[in-house]
DNA sequence: GTGAAAGCGCTAACAC
DNA sequence: GTGTTAGCGCTTTCAC
């Protein structure tokens, strides 16, 4: 059975190709019994209009590409499927791309863009060196991950949020805080996480302690951070980790090395996403404005899919008191 | 700056258009010199080839769409995640649709097969009704969900899952357990698990309760239904909740209404997904085989797009063991 | 070994 | 109001 096209709508009517287009897309001027002819037609063969057809000559797909590690993981989850609600109603759908540990397929992603398969890109992987992003002007928003001059960035205000998690455990009265997070080098905004935490402790006297934990590496190696933390730093008595699951390690590695949280250790995480929120409410944790930053991501590429110029943004974030800190 | 094409490769190269498509594709005989020739024109150029000409010509995307309530949840994310990753493998790139709550949103996705965008659907959402899927022989495959006669289901065995769970409860000594689960108008094998925790109930001649809840209902709602549960039965020592996002909300329920979990209340889950074991380690739940359900899924669906019949499966499940249950 | 030309299914000038 | 036709960028038969 071959596919019904266009053509056969226009046969069977008894009109032109012309018209049948016409009545599809509801455009020029059209007889009220023309109209009804072409429908008829059209539901006489089940038709369906070839969308590849129809993009081949709008020069568009109306797809935007979503590049994550992974969407196995509360705050990717969260932002991806923000991102999906707001980008329907915009008439796009979502290409899911999950590049964890894999730059090439990160790159194979981006290739969509080039190939004319997909009209835009949010990224927030973590693969350094990729060089086909330097190109100039690409409708592509980045998502807590600096990934060339041109490409603006959202990002909550991760500063701010190293500060706030640090001046909690403060206040709880933690002599002993060790912070987590990427490796120095990674070209992410949370490297600020790191600076407001050292400032402040700097301010405060304090020794500033960072040990540093790749997103992308298995939990199992994760986890090893932790334990060797505790090993390292008996006096260790609060942890800022720079993410929830790192949050949950900590308590577990702690609870292991033979201390109670928050009693003799105090953990505050981050990010705060809605199932890591519903399964573990007792963390204390900086929560990021997932809902807003999609928004904010989507918003930033209609524009430059527009070809205006856009700037980075930043967002506000806060803290949300459990008891593990 | 309009798009490089096949032609501007070709006067380039001063060759054909036919040749550079034969280069690009590595097909038939090319003399050494007119590769090289191309390629050089190809890089001069910074040709892309453009992917939506080729797949009109195809009438193929190698496009999956992948539609179930949301990526926003434990298990869902880590299915997808599963699935995009052995998609991807197999030169698929997959379009993500959230259908929660939206039956028209689930139908638009479902356009997308019969408008050529997509090669193929892997569905697991939960609206009811939707008839366009009656259509025989669609390259459709659906994950624990009943969607049509003709559109084989992957699951895992939620009969022997419902009774696992309750044999647990019943093996720690409760004796007044209650279950969750849909609405059991509902198309989903699910359902599979209330009958195993019913007939194991009566085998043991105890007394069976299902109190029902909408997956797609928001959380304070669910978190009610516990509420209620405890209310209206103080008596309740034990808890077989459908997923482990209500079995946390059970333990906050039980908790509230003055019990301890385990000593007064025992709980059990289900679904086992890896962030929910990671955040909640604590959990007593049912594990699926998410990743074999993922491989089976994708397996069931290039079948069925090289035309072939496939069979429904049933994989096996396991007990894990937290403190709760 | 290479090229000319038809065609995938649709849209939009332009003509009448 | 409606039709003719070129063309979106690519692949592939068929011919030489």
């Amino acid at each position: 059975m071959a596919r019904v096209k266009l053509q056969d709508v226009a046969e069977r009517a008894g009109v032109s190709v012309t018209t049948v287009s016409r009545v599809l897309n509801n455009r020029g001027y059209l007889s009220e019994k023309t109209i009804n002819k072409v429908h008829r037609a059209m539901e006489e063969l089940n038709y369906r209009p070839n969308a590849v057809a129809r993009q081949l000559f709008k020069q568009r797909t109306n797809l935007v590409g979503l590049v994550f590690p992974t969407v196995n993981n509360p705050f990717f989850g969260q932002l991806e499927a923000e991102l999906e609600t707001r980008l329907y109603e915009l008439g796009y759908r979502v290409v899911m791309g999950n590049s964890q540990n894999d730059p090439q397929k990160e790159e194979r992603y981006l290739q969509l863009l080039f190939n004319g398969q997909i009209d835009g890109l949010i990224v927030g992987a973590h693969n350094e060196g990729i060089t086909a992003y330097h190109n100039t002007n690409l409708p592509i928003v980045s998502i807590e991950r600096i990934v060339s001059k041109q490409i603006p960035v959202v990002a909550a205000d991760n500063y701010r949020g190293g500060r706030l998690a640090t001046q909690r455990l403060l206040d709880d009265g933690c002599q002993h805080i060790i912070h987590t997070n990427y490796p120095a080098s990674s070209s992410t905004p949370n490297q600020e996480r790191r600076r407001g935490y050292e400032e402040l402790m700097e301010e405060h006297g304090r020794q500033k302690i960072t040990y540093e934990i790749s997103f992308d590496s298995p939990d199992p190696e994760k986890a090893a951070v932790f334990t060797r933390i505790f090993a390292e730093h008996p006096e260790c008595d609060g942890i800022f980790a720079d993410n929830d699951t790192n949050a949950r390690l900590a308590i577990n590695a702690a609870v292991q090395a033979g201390k109670r949280v928050p009693e003799d250790v105090k953990v505050v995480g981050y990010d705060g996403a809605s199932s890591t929120r519903l399964l573990f409410p007792d963390l204390t944790t900086i929560q990021q404005p997932i809902a807003e930053m999609a928004q904010t991501a989507v918003d930033l590429l209609q524009k430059r899919l527009a070809g205006q110029a856009v700037e980075s943004v930043t967002l506000p974030v806060k803290l949300v008191s459990g008891i593990t800190g």
